[in-house]
RNA sequence: GCCCCCAUGGCGGAAUUGGUAGACGCGGCAGACUCAAAAUCUGUUGCCCGCGAGGGCGUGUUGGUUCGAGUCCGACUGGGGGCACCA
């Protein structure tokens, strides 16, 4: 299309990048401490330096963006900073596949991915930028670390890990896949391993009950770390150990959440993983397999699901608690975990369907204790189910009568005074192990030495940076067989001694990245006291809800350790959070099944979808998250090529709810391209009618009114969308607001200047979800400085109402008519008015009514 | 298996929280401009019956509460998410 065809055409790309810079040279985005504005700090979950941007990435963005901006222009301190989630696997593969060091890799990556988010527009505080594989940076993790080590909330435990023998590494659970390594697909060994932990489950109940105190975090995610908290209340009870092989006076200690089922109990077992088993399996070799046989059972969904539950038969008993002279055995089996409660249970087969399924395989007796309602004491029996309700407690002694709650409390008592056992809370929650055996992580500042066992690195040796100098032509951590690296002498007695050779889990790195955030330029601290207690906590977080338990859960955690360490008084970090939805895309495959990307594929005019290459047919799949290897993908920097920024932001605010799933099409995409096309010609050609400079003299018009309402309307709904996260909401009442600019047309003075008044609140309510745009608009419509620094438009609360309002009238619930009325008219009134149209006349058909109801502004329904 | 969420035109989605269902956008249809196409503009567009005026139906299914239900309650169906032998 030649220029001279289209005389006014916005030219985005000259455009956008103009005001990027003019944006920058100004220092508009910088953000400074200023006790005389309120507060607020946007952040969006920073990236992974993976190499590009994706569309997840642009919307994440593209949301905090329009907060940001908006919390700006309505007068807050805006602090919207960025970074980079710099360490990780993904730079040790580049490296081994590529032979590109991990840290050239990810530095390159972060310039392009920079350079990319430059050119969205965001109206982001660079100057603050910090990349956690710093050791600027990550020094103040390594202290934080030894802080809290020493004020006892980091420990070492040996634990199980799944161990790859070939690449000499520990696997995280989800890289373990139907028991092989994900990588080389050798079987999996679980190893033990002496491991650092983080003690979050010392704060297992307060993360917990605070969550009820955390209004602006989605139900959802509440729910989430709620689950996964998993808080239960029940017993610990003390079994006397009876039979060959206990000790005199030993006691199997047990977690039950039914200790009122006690009189039911039917057998005990204990974990393969349980000391006792071990003891035990010594001088048993049938043990000794059985409990190698289930450390072999993978972890993986599937094998837990169809895992058979089996038992060996200890020669161990204990005495029943509460019936004098009985005994029961004590079983191994393979569905105790160690790693919660005791790793010791009771089993009371007729209130657990798992102690059920157990008792019916080893023909244990089933002793029912508690009667569902209603049913009959004499002839209740258990099935193939258990009964795992409330009911009535018998067969029980003294427990006989009571409820469940009841007999739970009576028994808790009972077995306190007897010094039997103790009422306990117990929680799913782990603590946190935090050693990896890698090399692109933060160092964990620890020497171990022969003679004084693991000795902190002193404060003065920080940081313990990470060399340089590493191969990774063999599998494993380079940093173990680096030649000098590891070589230390002890702080406490100077001997020759090692260096700690694992890294931190990358989780740390993201668990205080906005403390840094508020003063990142300082060496002495991991942030200034008085910038972090200016700036924090976040006012809005943002990202994606795969975040929803462990990285919002560990940060929760990391405040409340360093509050333990007097570092802050703060409780939480995040005060709003919200969480936004995945972008999503159609997939394609070709007629050899393999994956098209779209632009690969071709619309033909009948609908038909064939491969542009050769036009083979094309099956089209469901729409899903967009990923590499199903290359349903599409590329934000082509995106931004072709229809700029401000399309691309428009394209992700429209339609969709911001924490529903988005879905990407080419049709979108034109649309909001079209609209911003739309929106330049229709400004620019009010904007020629000389607009700019009219003033009103006398009234408006009726017309111009309206459109001023339009326009004040539209300021103070999408002052309450973008505050509700509708930004959908907010794109919709801005078209509606064009429409109604598009269709005035100004014949006086007044009536122009009411449209310049109109264009003027446009073009601010735009500013947030397409920057660029409205700075171009802002400049055509004669307006000093950035629209960027101008205030938010403030609707007159008198144009905000209407004088006349339309009110429905219905007979019978059935819509007959509508009556436009003026505003607050009397119900009296409105009865008449109602009474007196002909079409509710004919559909009273001569009946009188029964019952008016009169709801003032919207409806009158008459009852006949 | 347990816990949670969702379901509205051809499509994405609105609906002041119990008060005119379908805002706004996409797509479709008809028209204008054009030699033609693209772009743009105008009109129209929930479904069914009817030439028409008009009438009927309609928020996954079903039952209930209410003058009035997309919205509240019960049951069911379908889709999505979280957890996974948690004693």
């Amino acid at each position: 299309m030649s220029s001279s065809q289209s005389p006014v055409r916005y030219n985005f790309r000259e455009t956008e990048s103009k005001w990027q810079k003019a944006w920058d040279e100004r220092g508009t985005f910088r953000a400074k401490m200023d006790r005389a504005k309120p507060k607020y700090y946007v952040l969006e979950m920073f990236p992974y330096p993976s190499g590009r941007i994706h569309m997840g990435h642009v919307r994440n963005y593209t949301q905090g963006d329009v907060v940001a901006r908006y919390r700006r222009a309505r007068g807050f301190n805006v602090l919207h900073p960025m970074g980079w989630d710099a360490f990780g696997l993904p730079a040790e593969n580049a490296a081994m596949q590529m032979k590109v060091h991990p840290k050239k890799w990810t530095y390159e990556n972060i310039a392009t991915m920079k350079g990319q988010l430059k050119s969205m527009g965001l109206s982001l505080d660079w100057s603050r930028e910090v990349a956690t594989c710093d050791p600027s940076y990550y020094r103040h993790q390594q202290k934080m670390f030894l802080d809290f080590w020493q004020a006892g909330l980091a420990y070492r435990k040996e634990a199980w890990v799944n161990w790859d023998p070939v690449d000499n590494t520990v696997l995280a659970n989800e890289q373990v896949i139907d028991g092989k390594g994900w990588r080389t697909g050798a079987t999996v060994e679980r190893r033990k391993l002496s491991q650092w932990n983080l003690k979050i489950t010392h704060y297992a109940e307060e993360l917990l009950s605070r969550l009820e105190s955390m209004p602006r975090w989605p139900e959802k995610v509440r729910l989430m770390q709620a689950n996964w908290i998993g808080r239960s209340e029940g017993a610990r009870v003390f079994f006397a150990l009876t039979g060959e092989g206990a000790e005199p006076g030993e006691t199997l200690e047990i977690f039950t959440t039914r200790p009122d089922t006690l009189f039911g109990a039917s057998f005990m077992a204990i974990s393969p993983d349980h000391p006792l088993a071990a003891r035990l399996a010594k001088d048993d070799a049938a043990l000794a397999a059985f409990i190698a046989e289930c450390r072999k059972t993978g972890t993986s969904a599937a094998e837990i699901e169809t895992a058979e539950k089996k038992g060996y038969r200890t020669r161990l008993s204990v005495k029943h608690i509460v019936k004098d002279g009985e005994t029961l055995p004590v079983y191994v089996a393979n569905f105790v975990l160690m790693e919660y409660g005791t790793g010791a249970i009771f089993g009371c087969p007729a209130h657990d369907q798992r102690d059920l399924d157990f008792v019916r395989k080893y023909g244990l007796p089933v002793i029912p204790v508690v009667l569902p309602k209603d049913a009959d004491p004499r002839s209740f029996t258990i099935g193939a189910e258990a009964f795992v309700e409330d009911g009535t407690i018998y067969n029980s002694a003294f427990l006989n009568g009571l409820s469940v709650p009841d007999a739970k409390r009576a028994i808790i008592r009972h077995l306190e005074d007897k010094g039997q056992g103790k009422g306990t809370v117990q929680y799913r929650l782990r603590d946190w192990l935090v050693s990896r055996q890698r090399y692109w992580g933060c160092p964990i500042p620890a020497i171990h030495c022969d003679a004084c066992g693991v000795v902190p690195v002193p404060a003065k040796d920080l940081p313990v940076t990470l060399p340089d100098d590493v191969e990774f032509d063999t599998p494993g951590n380079p940093l173990d067989r680096h030649p000098t690296w590891n070589h230390v002498a002890c702080p406490s007695c100077g001997k020759p001694a090692r260096r700690e050779t694992d890294t931190f889990d990358t989780f740390i790195d993201s668990s205080w990245y906005f403390d840094r955030f508020t003063s990142p330029g300082v060496e002495s601290a991991p942030f200034d006291r008085e910038e972090n207690h200016y700036w924090m906590p976040v006012d809005q977080y943002i990202g994606g809800v795969e975040h929803a338990i462990l990285h919002l859960l560990y940060s929760r955690f990391w405040t409340r350790a360093m509050r333990e360490v007097r570092m802050t008084g703060r409780d939480e970090p995040f005060d709003g959070l919200f969480t936004q939805g995945m972008v999503c895309h159609e997939t394609y495959r070709a007629a050899d099944n393999t994956w098209l990307f779209p632009d690969e594929i071709k619309r033909l005019d009948g609908g038909a979808v064939v491969r542009a290459s050769d036009s083979s047919p094309v099956t089209v799949g469901r729409s899903e998250k967009m990923s590499k290897s199903k290359k349903n993908v599409v590329d934000p920097d082509q995106i931004i090529r072709d229809y700029g920024a401000d399309t691309a932001r428009w394209f992700m605010l429209s339609d969709s709810p911001p924490e529903r799933d988005l879905e990407w099409t080419e049709a979108g995409v034109s649309g909001a391209w079209r609209f911003q096309q739309r929106l330049y010609r229709l400004l620019s050609e009010a904007i020629g009618g000389g607009v700019s400079a009219a003033k009103a003299n006398g009234a408006f018009s009726d017309a111009a009114m309206t459109l001023r309402r339009a326009a004040h309307k539209a300021a103070a709904g999408i002052s309450a969308d973008i505050e509700a996260f509708h930004f959908n909401k907010a794109v919709a009442r801005l078209y509606e607001l064009a429409n109604a600019i598009e269709g005035f047309k100004a014949t006086t003075d007044s009536d122009r200047a009411a449209l310049a008044e109109t264009l003027d609140i446009f073009v601010r309510l735009i500013a947030p979800m397409t920057p660029h745009l409205a700075e171009e608009l802002w400049t055509l419509l004669g307006r000093d400085g950035l629209v960027a620094d101008a205030p938010w438009p403030t609707p007159d609360a008198a144009l905000l109402a209407d004088e006349a309002v339309t009110v429905a009238v219905q007979v019978n619930g059935k819509l007959r008519a509508t009556l436009k009325l003026a505003k607050d008219t009397p119900k009296e009134k409105a009865e008449a008015a109602a009474l007196a149209e002909a079409d509710v006349i004919k559909a009273m058909a001569g009946k009188p009514a029964k019952k008016i109801v009169v709801v003032p502004n919207r409806i009158v329904n008459v009852v006949v």
